[in-house]
DNA sequence: CTGAAAGCGCTAACAA
DNA sequence: TTGTTAGCGCTTTCAG
C-alpha cells in the first residue's frame, strides 16, 4: 500500500458541532458571520474551527441555496493572449465576489458551446459569460434563452435582445486604422476577416469601408472573407495577390488590414512567401495585439482591445443580473487603442516592385 | 418585471419518478445504465425524462459519491500558447472520462497556487493536475501531499517522491539546441533563464552545457539569470552587452539560447534595441514555440515541446491513481521537437560589427 | 440566542 | 426487480 495518495475523510460541521458542544446549525451561522451569536459560543467554535481545520465545503454548501456560486465561462479558444487574459480577468473578478470561475472552451464549434452550456446549466451556475464562436444568434445564446438563464455575451457580438453584450468597439476602431492608412496615402487596401464572425466582421469592414470612402471617395477597398476556418484564407489570399500579379504594376493594395488575429499571422506568412518586406513592400495592421507584435522586426501595427474594461462590465453585468437586476439588456462598446507601428509605411517609400524574392 | 432573466425550478429526480410511476431510486438506476430495471418501466423513465425534459445535477450526484467526478488544474498563467493549450487538452481527455475540468491561472504566485489548491481541496476535487510556479517542491505540493490530495505534477518539475510527474524533456532538447549551435560554428554562447525556475533551468542548463562543452571544450558559455520576474531580466541583459561592447571587439556572444518563451521576447526586445538583426549579428534559439515564430522574419528557432503527450500522460497518471493504482512515483520526460530557423546562422557569415545601429 | 427538523437532489444498502 | 430508508454536508426556518 506504499505511494497510495489516501483520501482521509475531512471534517464535517458536525465535528465542529460537537467538539465546540454548539449545534451545527449555529456553527453554520457563525461562519455565515451571522452576529447573533452568543461571542463565548462563537469563539468556541472558532477554536474548534481551528483544531480541526475545518473548512465549508462550497458545493453542499450551494445544494441548499438557490444559486450556486459559480459562474461559468465559454470562449472559442484558450490559446490566444486575448482569451488567456480575458480568462485570467473574469476569474479574478468572480473570486473577488466569491465564486468560482468554471471556464470551458467551446474550440469554436457551436455545437460544443452548446453542450458546455448544457453542462453548466446541468451545474446550476450562477450566471455565464459566453464568448460566442460566431455572433449573439447561435444556438447556445437560444439555449441560455430558452431556459430563463442569466448571462452576458462577450466579444464577437453586438447587441441582444435578451442578454447584455460588452464588446471591443470595432467600428470606431477600424474608423481610426482608415484614417491612419489614408493619412499615410494609401489608396488602395486589402481587407482579411472571416466571414463567420458575421456581426464583428460587418462592424468592423462597415467602420473601415465608411470612414476610408468619405476620406478618399476614389479609393479601392478589395475584401477577402474565408468562410469559417483559418486554412483557405491562407489559399484565397494566395490567389488573391497570384491574380495582382497578374496585372499591369501597381495593381496591388499598398496596405493590408487584418480583421481578426490569425489573418494577421496569415498575411505575414504569405507576406513571408512572396519575399515581400514590411511596410516597404506592403503595410498591415492586424485587429488584436500580441505581445510578439512589438519585438518584431518591423514592429507590427495593431488594434489593442481593451481586455480589462470587457471583463470588467461583463462581471459587473452579470452580477447585476444575478441579483435580481432588472431593465433592457445593454450593449456596451469599449474603447481600442490603435497602436501605429512599423509595419505601416507610406505608399512609394520603398521598392514597391513586382514582388520579386529579395531574399 | 420585463427582461428579468428568470430562473425556472428545474425537474428533479421526484418529479421524473412521479410522472413515470416508479420511485426515484428506480429512475437513478436508470440514468446509470443499470441494467436490471425491467425494460417497460425503464421506457416509461425514459419517456418522462424527455417530457420533463430531465438531466441529472452532476453536483448533487456527487455530494453521495466518495469522490466528485472534477479534476482541477492550476496553471502558472493562461496567456500563453503552450498553457492555452494544456488546458484545452487537458479539458478534453477529463471530459472523455465523464469529469469535469474546473481550471484556475496561479497567475505566478505560489501564494495564490496554494490558495488554488486549498479551494479545490474544498470542492473535493478527484485529483489535481499541478503545474507550479516555480518547482516540485514549493507549499502548493506540500499541501497536496499533507491532506492525501492525488494528483500529478507538470512541466517544471523533474521528479517528486510523492506524486508521478511528467514535464518535457529539457535536458535532451538543450543537448540538441548545443549540438545545432556548436554545429554551426558558434563557440561563445550566451543562455538567458529565471532562476526561480529551479528544477526546469538546471535541467536546460546542464543539458545545454554538457553536451556543448564536450563538443567544444574551449568554448565559452555566458549565463544571465533574473531571480523570479521578467522585468529584471531585461536591465540585466542590456548591462551583459554594454560590457560586452566595452570590450575589444569581438567579445560578444555569437548566440543566445533563452530558456523559456518570456526570455525569447526580452532577447528579441533587446537586439531592437540595439539594431541587431538575426542572423547576421546574432543568432537566437527559444525554449518554447510559438506560432508567430515561424512568420516574422527572420523565423525564430524554438525548442517544440510536447502538449499533447505531456497532458496525455498527465492525465493517463491522474486517473491511474484516481482509480486506486499503487506503485511509486513515476517521472515522465517527453522528447521535444528542435526547430532550427533563420534566427540561427553562423558567426562570421554576417557583420557582426560593434553593434551600430544600422537603422 | 440556540437547536431540532426539514430538506437541496441524488445514490447506495437493504429489504421486500 | 423495486421501493424504502438513510444519508452526503450544509443551510434555514421556526419554535423554544
Amino acid at each position: 500500500m506504499a505511494h497510495r495518495q489516501g483520501q482521509q475523510r475531512r471534517p464535517s460541521i458536525h465535528d465542529v458541532a460537537s467538539r465546540a458542544g454548539v449545534s451545527a446549525a449555529t456553527v453554520s451561522k457563525v461562519m455565515a458571520g451571522v452576529t447573533t451569536v452568543k461571542p463565548e459560543n462563537a469563539q468556541r467554535v472558532f477554536d474548534a474551527v481551528e483544531h480541526l481545520g475545518y473548512r465549508v465545503d462550497p458545493l453542499a454548501s450551494d445544494m441548499r441555496r438557490a444559486k450556486r456560486r459559480i459562474i461559468g465561462a465559454i470562449m472559442p479558444e484558450f490559446e490566444s493572449e486575448f482569451f488567456g487574459q480575458m480568462v485570467t480577468q473574469l476569474e479574478s473578478l468572480a473570486e473577488q465576489r466569491g465564486y468560482t470561475l468554471v471556464a470551458a472552451s467551446s474550440r469554436e464549434s457551436e455545437a460544443r458551446e452548446k453542450e458546455i452550456l448544457e453542462r453548466m446549466h446541468d451545474w446550476r451556475v450562477a450566471g455565464v459569460v459566453l464568448a460566442p464562436v460566431r455572433n449573439e444568434h447561435g444556438p447556445a445564446a437560444e439555449f441560455m434563452k430558452a431556459n430563463g438563464m442569466t448571462g452576458v455575451l462577450i466579444d464577437r457580438v453586438l447587441s441582444d435582445d435578451a442578454f447584455d453584450t460588452v464588446s471591443a468597439d470595432s467600428a470606431a476602431a477600424s474608423a481610426e486604422v482608415a484614417r491612419e492608412l489614408i493619412g499615410k496615402g494609401h489608396r488602395h487596401i486589402l481587407v482579411i476577416g472571416l466571414g463567420e464572425q458575421a456581426a464583428t466582421v460587418r462592424a468592423r469592414l462597415d467602420g473601415f469601408r465608411g470612414t476610408a470612402l468619405a476620406l478618399a471617395p476614389d479609393m479601392r477597398i478589395d475584401v477577402v472573407l474565408a468562410e469559417s476556418t483559418v486554412e483557405p484564407l491562407r489559399a484565397q489570399l494566395r490567389d488573391y495577390f497570384d491574380k495582382c500579379e497578374g496585372k499591369a504594376g501597381g495593381q496591388r493594395p499598398t496596405a493590408v488590414y487584418s480583421l481578426f488575429l490569425k489573418g494577421t499571422l496569415v498575411a505575414l506568412s504569405e507576406f513571408r512567401r512572396r519575399g515581400w518586406h514590411c511596410p516597404n513592400d506592403i503595410s498591415l495592421v492586424g485587429f488584436d495585439d500580441a505581445e510578439w507584435m512589438q519585438v518584431t522586426w518591423p514592429a507590427i501595427a495593431a488594434v489593442v482591445q481593451p481586455v480589462h474594461q470587457i471583463a470588467g462590465h461583463a462581471m459587473e453585468a452579470l452580477f447585476a443580473r444575478i441579483e435580481g437586476g432588472d431593465g433592457p439588456p445593454r450593449a456596451r462598446l469599449e474603447p481600442c487603442q490603435v497602436l501605429m507601428r512599423e509595419s505601416v509605411g507610406s505608399p512609394g517609400n520603398g521598392p514597391h516592385s513586382g514582388g520579386g524574392n529579395r531574399q
